[in-house]
RNA sequence: GCCAGCGUAGCUCAGUGGUAGAGCAAUAGUUUUGUAAACUAUCGGUCGUCGGUUCAAUCCCGACCGCUGGCUCCA
C-alpha cells in the first residue's frame, strides 16, 4: 500500500502551524516554502517533531526512534550545559527534529554562535560522565513545588527564579497522566522521555544555530532563545549529515542560477523577491511553458490571459480584501490633487476611530481575529466614504493570484452544462508582498508566475475532473523522474464548521469522500491531515523529493465549492435552472519560481537534453577555414531544427574550449578535427560522462533532435 | 516583521586604525592545439549605504538597506 495515513501528525516542521487570523481565506494555491532535510536512513514518517509542540501522548512518544532519543537526550545535555555556564536560564520546549533537536530558552545573555564552543566543551564533560538518564516519577503537587523552586529545569534550586515555562507545561498535563522527571547528573527536567540510557550514548554531537523563537509559537508571548544542533549515533554519521549538506550547499540553486547565467535578483533596482530571468533561465522557462501548453491542451484545457490588475471590487468579492490585503502589494491609488488634502484628513479620522475601537473591543471580545474583523470592517466602510466622496477616482491592485480573474472570464459570457467542464489554464503572472524575511533565492519570491489552470465542473464531472488532473502531476513527475513523492491531503474539521470552514457539512462530506476515493483508485501516495483545508474545499499539497533527497512543496490542487459563488458564476443545467459549477484550482508545475529553483537542484545544474539551456556546442580542433565551414553547417543544422547549437571556432586551445563548455554545463559538445571532417562525423562529448567517441554527422544530428523531442531524461 | 550571522573587483576569497590585494572571469596580443584550463599584458573596487568617534575609518560605534539561518506568516 502506498498510503500513508497519519493524521496524528498533526502538523511538522514543513507545516508550521496554520494562521489564527482568517485561515478561512485561503482562496488560491498556496505557494508554501517547503525545504528540509529528511533525516538520513531514518524512517521517513516520524521524523518530524512539531516546532511548536502541542501535546503528544504518551504511546506517540514511546514510537520514537533510537536517534529521536539520541537527539532528545542531547537537549537535556545541551541545557545542561547551558546551565552550568548560565545558571539563570529558563528552559522551554526541547524536543528532536527532523535533523538534530533544539532547546527553547529565555537568556538575558544573547548566545552568539561563539559561545557554542564553551557550550559545546559543557555538553562533551556531561556525555564523557555517563550519567545515566534517571526516571523520577511525582505527583502534581511535587512537580508544581519543585517548578516554584526553580528546580525544575535547572541543576539546583533557584529562589529567585520559579521554572515559569515548566510551570506553564505542567498546567498542560492533563489530571491522571502521570507526571515524571528525567535526571541526567544534577539536572533535572519535566520530561516524558524517552532518553538513552546514558549520557554517553550521544554518539557525536553538534550546535548548528540559534534563533529567536515565540513561546509556543505564539507571536505575542515571550520570544526566546532557540539553539539548534544535531546528534547522532556516531561520528560517522555525522559526518555523512554534513556531507549531504555540503552537496545541497554545492547544489544551491542561487549558487548554480549564477553559475549558469540564470537569473538575478537586483535588489536595488528591481526589488527584492524580484527575479529577472537572464536568456538562459528564460530558455527553461518557455520549455516548461510549452510543456505545460502541449499538456493541458492534450487534455482539453483552453488558454486565457488576463491582466495584472484588477480593481478593489475584485478582490472584496472574492473574499482577499481586506483581511488578505497585508499580503498583496499595497493599492495604487488615484487621486485628484485637489482631493489628497481631505483625503489624509479621512484617513487621520479613519486610524482614530479604530484605535478607539480596538481600545473598546480589547476586553469585550478576547478573539483577536473578530477584533480585527471589525477594524477592517470600518476601513472597508472607509474605503466606501472615500470613494462615495469622489476623493477616489480608482483603486487597482496587483493581482496575488489568478483565480478570481478566471471567475471573470467565466462570467463573461453565458454557460450550458454542455461547456463543462471548462478548463481555463494560463501561467499567470502574480504579485504577493511577502515578508521581508521569507524570501529566499527563487524558492519564496514576490513576483511570480503559476502554471495556473481554473477547471469549472458539475458535481457529477468532479470525480473525473480530479483524476484527470492527479494523473497529469504523475505524467510530470515522470518527465523529470521524480520517484518519491507526497500529496497531503488537506481536510477540514467539523468543530470549524461556520468559522474556519464554510457551513455546508454534507458538501464537504461528499467533496472529502470524493477526492479520497479518487487518490485510493489511483494508488497515489498521500498522507490525510485534518483541519488544514481551505475554507471552501479540501485541498492537497504536493510534496517532491530531489535528487537529493530534499523535499519540496510545489504545488497545490483544491477542490472549491464556494467562490464561484460568490462571483455568482452560473450554467445552465439540463433542467433550466442555473446552477453553480464547482472549482478545481490546480498547478501542477507549481510557479516558474519555484519549480525551476527545484529543478536546478534536483538535477545540479545538469539539466536533460530537451531542458538545457545550451544543448549542443561544436568545438572545432583549431581555426582552418574549411574546419569551421564544416562546423558551421552542423550548427546551421542543427539550429533549423530547433536546437540550441552554438559553434566555438577559435584558436584557444581545444582543451580550453571544453574545460569552458564543461563548465557552463553544455549537454552535448560535438568536437570535431580534420579527422571527423574528412569522415563526415564528430565526436560526441556528454556532459560529465566525456567522449563518448564519433559518429556520423547525420546520426548526431537525428539523436539530439529525437532526444528533445521525446523529452528524454538525459 | 522578530532574533542571530554576514556584506571587500562580475565570481571565490585575503587583508590592515594611515584611503586595498590574489586566483578565475573580462579585454588586447601571442599560441594552431584530439577531449576539463597555453603564455603575456591590461582593465576592474567611494571596501553595502548614511551618520558618529578619531589628526586619520574598509577596519571601532550606531542606524538603515540587502543577503543567509531560524521564528512568525504563507491567498
Amino acid at each position: 500500500m502506498g498510503q500513508t495515513h497519519t493524521a496524528e501528525i498533526e502538523h511538522d516542521a514543513t507545516h508550521p502551524q496554520k494562521s489564527k487570523l482568517a485561515p478561512d481565506f485561503q482562496i488560491c494555491l498556496n505557494d508554501s516554502r517547503t525545504l528540509t532535510f529528511f533525516a538520513m536512513h531514518e524512517n521517513t514518517n516520524a521524523e518530524t517533531t512539531p516546532p511548536n509542540p502541542e501535546r503528544k501522548t504518551l504511546d506517540d512518544r514511546a514510537k520514537m526512534t533510537e536517534l529521536e532519543r539520541i537527539r532528545h537526550s542531547a537537549a537535556h545535555v545541551l541545557a545542561t550545559a547551558i546551565l552550568r555556564i548560565w545558571p539563570d536560564a529558563q528552559f522551554a520546549y526541547g524536543p528532536p527534529v527532523e535533523n538534530g533537536f533544539y532547546y527553547d530558552v529565555e537568556l538575558p545573555h544573547r548566545i552568539s554562535p561563539e559561545d557554542f564552543e564553551k557550550i559545546e566543551a559543557e555538553m562533551k564533560k556531561e556525555i564523557k560522565a555517563n550519567n545515566p538518564f534517571e526516571k523520577l516519577t511525582v505527583t502534581r503537587e511535587q512537580a508544581i513545588a519543585d517548578a516554584n523552586s526553580g528546580r525544575l529545569g535547572g541543576l539546583t534550586e533557584r529562589p529567585n527564579g520559579a521554572s515559569k515555562f515548566k510551570l506553564d507545561l505542567l498546567k498542560q498535563i492533563p489530571e491522571g497522566e502521570a507526571i515524571s522527571y528525567f535526571k541526567n547528573g544534577d539536572f533535572i527536567d519535566l520530561c516524558a522521555g524517552p532518553h538513552v540510557m546514558r549520557t554517553g550514548n550521544i554518539g557525536a554531537f553538534k550546535l548548528t544555530s540559534v534563533a529567536a523563537a515565540y513561546y509556543k509559537g505564539d507571536e505575542k508571548g515571550p520570544q526566546l532563545q532557540r539553539i539548534y544542533g544535531t546528534a547522532f549515533k556516531n561520528k560517522t554519521a555525522m559526518d555523512e549529515y554534513f556531507k549531504m549538506l555540503e552537496e545541497a550547499k554545492r547544489r544551491d540553486h542561487r549558487k548554480i542560477g549564477a553559475e549558469m547565467g540564470l537569473f538575478a535578483i537586483d535588489t536595488e533596482f528591481v526589488g527584492p523577491g524580484m527575479p529577472l530571468w537572464l536568456p538562459k533561465g528564460t530558455v527553461l522557462v518557455e520549455e516548461l511553458e510549452k510543456l505545460a501548453k502541449e499538456t493541458e491542451f492534450a487534455a482539453g484545457y483552453v488558454r486565457v490571459r488576463t491582466p495584472h490588475l484588477a480593481r478593489e471590487k475584485m478582490y472584496k468579492t472574492s473574499g482577499h480584501l481586506p483581511y488578505y490585503a497585508e499580503s498583496m502589494f499595497p493599492p495604487m491609488t488615484m487621486v485628484e490633487e485637489d482631493n489628497k488634502k481631505r483625503l489624509h484628513e479621512l484617513e487621520q479620522q479613519e486610524a482614530d476611530i479604530a484605535s478607539k475601537l480596538r481600545n473598546q473591543l480589547k476586553n469585550l471580545t478576547p478573539d483577536l481575529a473578530e477584533k480585527d474583523k471589525e477594524v477592517l470592517m470600518l476601513r472597508t466602510v472607509m474605503g466606501k466614504l472615500q470613494f462615495d466622496q469622489g476623493l477616489l477616482s480608482e483603486r487597482y491592485y496587483l493581482k496575488a493570484m489568478n483565480c478570481p480573474h478566471h471567475h471573470r472570464i467565466f462570467a463573461a459570457e453565458p454557460h450550458s452544462y454542455r461547456d463543462l467542464p471548462l478548463r481555463l489554464a494560463e501561467y499567470g503572472t502574480c504579485y504577493r508582498y511577502e515578508q521581508s524575511g521569507e524570501l529566499f533565492g527563487l524558492m519564496r519570491v514576490r513576483s511570480l508566475n503559476m502554471n495556473d489552470a481554473h477547471i469549472y465542473c458539475t458535481e457529477e464531472q468532479f470525480a473525473d475532473e480530479f483524476r484527470a488532473v492527479n494523473d497529469m502531476y504523475l505524467k510530470y513527475f515522470k518527465i523529470f523522474g521524480l520517484e518519491k513523492y507526497q500529496m497531503r491531503f488537506s481536510t477540514h474539521a467539523a468543530e470549524g464548521l461556520g468559522k474556519k470552514y464554510v457551513n455546508e457539512p454534507e458538501l464537504w462530506k461528499k467533496t472529502e469522500d470524493m477526492v479520497r476515493k479518487v487518490l485510493i483508485e489511483s494508488g497515489i501516495n498521500y498522507v490525510e491531515v485534518a483541519n488544514e483545508a481551505a475554507f471552501y474545499g479540501p485541498k492537497i499539497d504536493v510534496q517532491v523529493w530531489s535528487a537529493i533527497g530534499r523535499e519540496f512543496t510545489i504545488a497545490t490542487n483544491q477542490v472549491d465549492f464556494a467562490v464561484p459563488a460568490k462571483f455568482g458564476l452560473t450554467y445552465r443545467d439540463k433542467d433550466n435552472s442555473n446552477k453553480t459549477p464547482l472549482c478545481i484550482h490546480r498547478a501542477p508545475l507549481g510557479t516558474h519560481e519555484r519549480f525551476i529553483g527545484f529543478l536546478i537542484e534536483h538535477y545540479a545544474g545538469n539539466f536533460p537534453l530537451w531542458l538545457a539551456p545550451d544543448q549542443v556546442r561544436v568545438i572545432t580542433l583549431n581555426d582552418d577555414e574549411a574546419l569551421i565551414n564544416y562546423a558551421k553547417g552542423i550548427v546551421s543544422e542543427l539550429r533549423t531544427q530547433g536546437v540550441r547549437a552554438e559553434g566555438e571556432y577559435g584558436t584557444d586551445p581545444m582543451k580550453a574550449k571544453i574545460a569552458n563548455a564543461e563548465q557552463l554545463r553544455v549537454h552535448t559538445m560535438l568536437v570535431i578535427g580534420a579527422r571527423d571532417m574528412e569522415a563526415g562525423a564528430v565526436s560526441v562529448r556528454l556532459h560529465g560522462k566525456g567522449n563518448v567517441g564519433a559518429k556520423p554527422k547525420a546520426e548526431a544530428i537525428a539523436d539530439i533532435v529525437a532526444s528533445i523531442k521525446e523529452r528524454r531524461a538525459n
